[in-house]
DNA sequence: ATGGCAGTACTATACTGA
């Protein structure tokens, strides 16, 4: 089976992209999108549709929002954190769109739009650890009724300084500082791996890269984009690999799928 | 050191992203 992630920033600007990947790509099971950008009313659900899919939604105003596009039906659709927790005690940490969850045979997926954070020290920045904490008990909960978990998305951490073209000055940089790396550590360390180091030691790979200064063309890029498995998952996983395909297209997302076989 | 690019809502420019 093979599960992609994919930032399209904004699913209705990049809806041709979108198509056209999973028709070039026929052997992904399922693409686990994040910033659709557009309420679930007005998603378009039609262009998947057509091409066999079925689409499965969580999504808000202008910003956030994420979907699961499959080729054969999910079943046990939860959205939110209050979905797998019950009430929580900060509601505010489930207004923002951001995390939707299905079972796909024996593998419980999980996909997920982490905050930005904005800026360090900021009130975005704080709201970002906080949302990883409650990721955290949210995941916690999932593992108690799964065998298997995949968690995966853009997490807006680079969890090493060998995933960012340049590391200098990252302590002050959000998706770079320490708080954030060992926020997201607490949550991997309830036993998920990141998969494509399996198959790749080396730097230079990267799923994101900045609009700006010609980012991509220069190779300027972050691996913010992942997908973290519990330890049977891992062993089974065959491959893990970064399409730079479609980031190299006229009006790309700034992120590109990452795509596991497992 | 700074700004740079893009999408949305709106209809000029602010907010957000990363």
């Amino acid at each position: 089976m093979k599960i992609a992630t994919w930032n399209v920033n904004s699913v209705r600007t990049r809806i041709t992209h979108v198509c056209e990947w999973l028709q070039t790509n026929p052997d992904v099971d399922l693409l686990c999108l994040q910033e659709t950008k557009v309420i679930d009313s007005d998603f378009p659900h039609a262009p998947f549709l057509e091409l066999g899919c079925q689409t499965y939604i969580y999504g808000q105003k202008s910003y956030n929002g994420v979907a699961l596009i499959s080729r054969s039906p999910l079943e046990n659709i939860q959205t939110g954190f209050s979905a797998i927790l019950g009430e929580i005690a900060d509601p505010s940490l489930d207004e923002q769109k951001r995390l939707i969850t299905a079972k796909l045979g024996d593998v419980q997926v999980v996909n997920m739009y982490v905050p930005n954070g904005s800026e360090v020290g900021s009130e975005k920045y704080e709201y970002k650890l906080r949302w990883l904490k409650l990721l955290r008990e949210y995941l916690q909960a999932l593992l108690a009724q799964n065998a298997h978990v995949l968690i995966c998305g853009d997490f807006n951490v680079a969890i090493a300084d060998i995933d960012i073209y340049d590391p200098k000055g990252r302590e002050n940089k959000v998706m770079a500082t320490d708080i954030e790396r060992e926020t997201l550590d607490t949550v991997l360390s309830l036993g998920f791996k990141d998969v494509f180091r399996k198959f790749e030691k080396d730097g230079g790979y990267y799923s994101w890269w900045d609009y700006r200064s010609g980012g991509f063309a220069r190779n300027r890029g972050w691996r913010i984009d992942y997908h973290f498995l519990t330890e049977a998952l891992y062993d089974r996983a065959t491959a893990c690999a970064i399409d730079v395909e479609p980031r190299k297209q006229t009006q790309p997302s700034d992120h590109t799928p990452v795509i596991v076989t497992i």
